[in-house]
RNA sequence: GGCGACGUGGCCGAGCGGUUAGGCACGGGUCUGCAAAACCCUCUACGGGAGUUCGAAUCUCCCCGUCGCCUCCA
């Protein structure tokens, strides 16, 4: 079944078909590691998530690479501000590679919890930067780029003439030029909408490289250029990331490929696929709007929105119910009625698994499985996946209760399309994970229904409860006057 | 100001000219020691206006509103 996807660069959707059969070339935009991981790097995570395993799913040999930009990241506004990792590093008074591991460690967390596969290859900036210098030097040499007091800017004017700029964002220089502010400090640049691609450091920079025009860092396009082309050619097949970073960053990407290697670049990228923002009561997620909300945060119910914790599955559900082109507003009775969704999914998943063959079908499983897959083909819409078993719980728990029936060879290919697609193709996980508060609370009813039997001397209860209990990991010890319990193997 | 999205029932959210999308919530009922689950029923929308069409949530135009990018952000 041929799989379409819509690229940002044509704005349509478009057969996808790999540039090297059976092998495909997956980059992905990353986090900068200065923060916790928030809804917005889940989505992200997770839409990027499912496109891996599905291409994975299809048979492709997929190289999916996802950096990790721990460098060269400025704040405010372009070329100005100050790195965000180095910010942070300060105002902590720690190594600049200290917040880096520590968010790097925390991202893969959340992730992990999400149920997140690694990508194959997570390369880090800092750990690319000869690889990033040698693209600079042949931009330079090809002379699309200028070297001012140490700083190496791309020169967007000079670009133009070989190449279109904006065909990405479907913007204009002369667009970019109206909507340009008035910037203070660009005196450097031959243009306001030229960009860094090496910036000359302070001897008191923290973070400073050798390079052949005197110390410095790099600009923050160029590590998604420099790795992503190191690692999957050129070009390779898919470049996905944030709807947000288009513009610039995106478009940067494309400038210096092309800038870097000629129109055999073609646009870096094939395809380019973004995922949408999530919003909170409509506004963008954002720090500076200071309405962001943090995977841990929904995994602890700490947040001030939040009246309780939700297992991961639950927000890995909500994400994926909708488009991953449209935006998603987050609400907290949202990712309630996906909760008890993923639940009651999960427990049709369960009764689906006790189901027993007949002797005729009573409906076609092989249609509803091509209707799924239609889904999945068409842009990976996900929710109208989802949609397609959701309504088919009913028809489960009539096989269940014999009031409708498949041959054996049917009910298995039900079961197999529920387990590939759910667990394999979603990354949807059954069941979730028991929060230990929960575990405890259980166990400790059973110990307490366990001591009413033998007060009653009901011995065979107790030693039935005793024994399965035992089964189920849980090793009782009992003393005068309480019952204490551990875990064992 | 430029570029681009979007406005679907209480909430989230599919939909791309002709079926009830789906989930969650709400109300009534069956069942049940109680409850839950399950099942049945109720509600059943498409910002406003005009147009195209046998037929429009779906196409065209206008208006209103919301949001994103244009500066860092997934």
């Amino acid at each position: 079944m041929p799989l379409y996807l819509y690229n940002t660069l044509t704005r349509q959707k478009e057969l996808f078909t790999p540039y090297k059969p059976p092998y495909v070339g997956l980059y992905v935009c990353g986090p900068t590691v200065y923060g916790d991981p928030h809804l917005g790097h889940a989505r992200a995570a997770i839409t990027f998530d499912v496109l891996f395993r599905y291409l994975t799913y299809l048979g492709y040999k997929v190289r999916y690479v996802r950096n990790i930009t721990d460098v060269g990241h400025l704040e405010g506004d372009a070329d100005e501000g100050e790195d965000k990792i180095l910010k942070k590093a300060r105002l902590e008074k720690v190594e600049p590679i200290e917040i880096a591991h520590r968010y790097t460690a925390l991202y893969h967390k959340a992730m992990d919890a999400l149920n997140v596969l690694r990508p194959s290859i997570e390369p880090a900036a800092t750990a690319h930067i000869p690889q990033q210098i040698a693209m600079i030097e042949r931009i330079l040499a090809r002379g699309y780029a200028y070297v001012v007091n140490g700083s190496v800017y791309l020169d967007i004017e000079r670009y133009r003439q070989d190449f279109p700029y904006g065909i990405l964002s479907g913007r204009s220089v002369e667009e970019l030029l109206a909507g340009t502010r008035e910037l203070e400090g660009q005196g450097e640049k031959k243009n306001p909408w030229d960009f860094a691609l090496w910036k000359r450091a302070e001897p008191t920079h923290l973070m400073q490289w050798d390079s052949p025009w005197g110390r410095g860092f790099p600009g923050w396009h160029i590590e998604c250029s420099a790795m992503s082309i190191h690692y999957l050619g050129l070009p390779f097949d898919i470049h996905g990331g944030g709807l947000d970073l288009v513009f610039p960053h995106h478009e940067a990407e494309i400038a210096q490929a092309h800038a870097c290697f000629g129109p055999e670049a073609q646009h870096q990228a094939r395809f380019w696929i973004h995922n949408n923002l999530v919003t909170i009561e409509g506004q963008k997620m954002s720090k500076s709007l200071g309405n962001f909300i943090t995977v841990e945060e929904i995994f602890t119910g700490t947040h001030p929105k939040l009246t309780r914790a939700y297992p991961p599955m639950a927000l890995r559900l909500l994400i994926l119910q909708a488009h991953y082109r449209s935006t998603l507003d987050f609400s907290e009775e949202a990712l309630l009625g996906a909760y008890r969704a993923y639940l009651r999914l999960m427990s049709a998943y369960q009764r689906l698994k006790e189901v027993s063959p007949g002797s005729h079908s009573d409906f076609s499983v092989q249609a509803w499985r091509e209707k799924v897959f239609a889904a999945l083909d068409d842009d990976l819409n996900t929710a109208a996946a989802l949609a397609l078993f959701f309504s088919q719980i009913e028809d489960i728990l009539r096989l269940r209760r014999r009031e409708l029936f498949l041959l054996p060879e049917d009910l298995t290919l039900l079961q197999n399309t529920w387990q590939e697609v759910l667990e394999k193709i979603l990354g949807l996980t059954f069941p979730p994970q028991v929060s230990w508060v929960n575990w405890q609370k259980v166990v400790e009813l059973l110990i307490q229904l366990r001591r009413q039997a033998r007060l009653e001397k009901n011995y065979g209860l107790a030693d039935l409860l005793r024994e399965e209990l035992s089964g189920a990991g849980v090793r009782l010890m009992d003393f005068p006057d309480e019952t204490l319990w551990e875990l064992s193997a």
